[in-house]
DNA sequence: CTCCTGTGCC
DNA sequence: GGCACTGGAG
């Protein structure tokens, strides 16, 4: 499994080329970007992410003091805008109390408790905080998302009747803890369900992994 | 399972 | 007009 994983990934790369992933200034935006993307294009999170730049609210404490209405409008073009706003004061207030608005300080312990203490936050479930723990405190802790699923299930890796933790502990358990290959893995797993494995109608002839896909393999052509 | 919500592409 | 988008809570 850990050659079929790696051999999947070394084609991933070999054809879309490095990501460069997170595209974020700091670790707080990747966070702010974490979780304002759930669910949504990424596209529309930009729009968003701007807004609250150019208010100068990307920071935990400015975060946390604006007024609920103002950061609702602020965020509302990445959708599920209340919701979002009460996330992201959320995570902005835990962090104040907690660690006196120190990233360096909420990611001092190891990846279990850090993993444990993110989960226990309202609004972040297990992709945004692997998504965080990876992209914002490089932690060594594989992402699953829709994408994963989608590609992993129709190359018969995955089914897709399984949960988060269990797809995550495939990865964790067959590849070397290495933070810049899940990196990596990951931005390229997006890259390819976006561009070719899509959910309707996926680019099976062109598909560089369409000889080791159960799906393609099933497919009448 | 349903709700949450704006944006953009086929 | 329908659907998908780097999900999570109730």
């Amino acid at each position: 499994m850990r050659q079929k994983l790696l051999e999947i990934f070394e084609r991933l790369l070999r054809n879309y080329g490095p990501r460069h992933w997170w595209p974020a200034q700091g670790p707080f935006e990747v966070i702010v970007g974490a979780i304002l993307t759930q669910n949504t294009a990424w596209t529309n999170v930009e729009k968003a992410i701007g807004n609250l730049q150019a208010v100068g609210a990307l920071s935990p404490r400015v975060l946390a003091g604006l007024p609920a209405a103002e950061l609702e409008r602020l965020v509302q073009p990445s959708g599920y805008f209340r919701q979002k706003a009460r996330r992201l004061q959320s995570f902005a207030r835990n962090l104040l109390e907690r660690h006196d608005g120190s990233l360096e300080r909420l990611f001092a312990g190891s990846l279990t408790e850090v993993r444990g203490e993110l989960l226990a936050l309202h609004g972040i479930g297990p992709e945004t905080a692997d998504s965080i723990l990876l992209y914002a405190a490089h932690f060594p802790t594989f992402v699953i998302d829709a994408y994963t699923m989608r590609i992993f299930s129709r190359l018969g890796i995955v089914d897709d009747r399984q949960k988060y933790e269990e797809v995550r502990h495939l990865f964790l358990s067959h590849l070397p803890p290495d933070a810049p290959l899940f990196n990596e893995y990951h931005a390229l797993i997006v890259e390819h369900g976006k561009t070719c494995c899509r959910k309707r109608e996926p680019f099976c002839g062109a598909c560089i992994l369409s000889d080791i896909c159960l799906l393609y393999s099933r497919r009448p052509q």
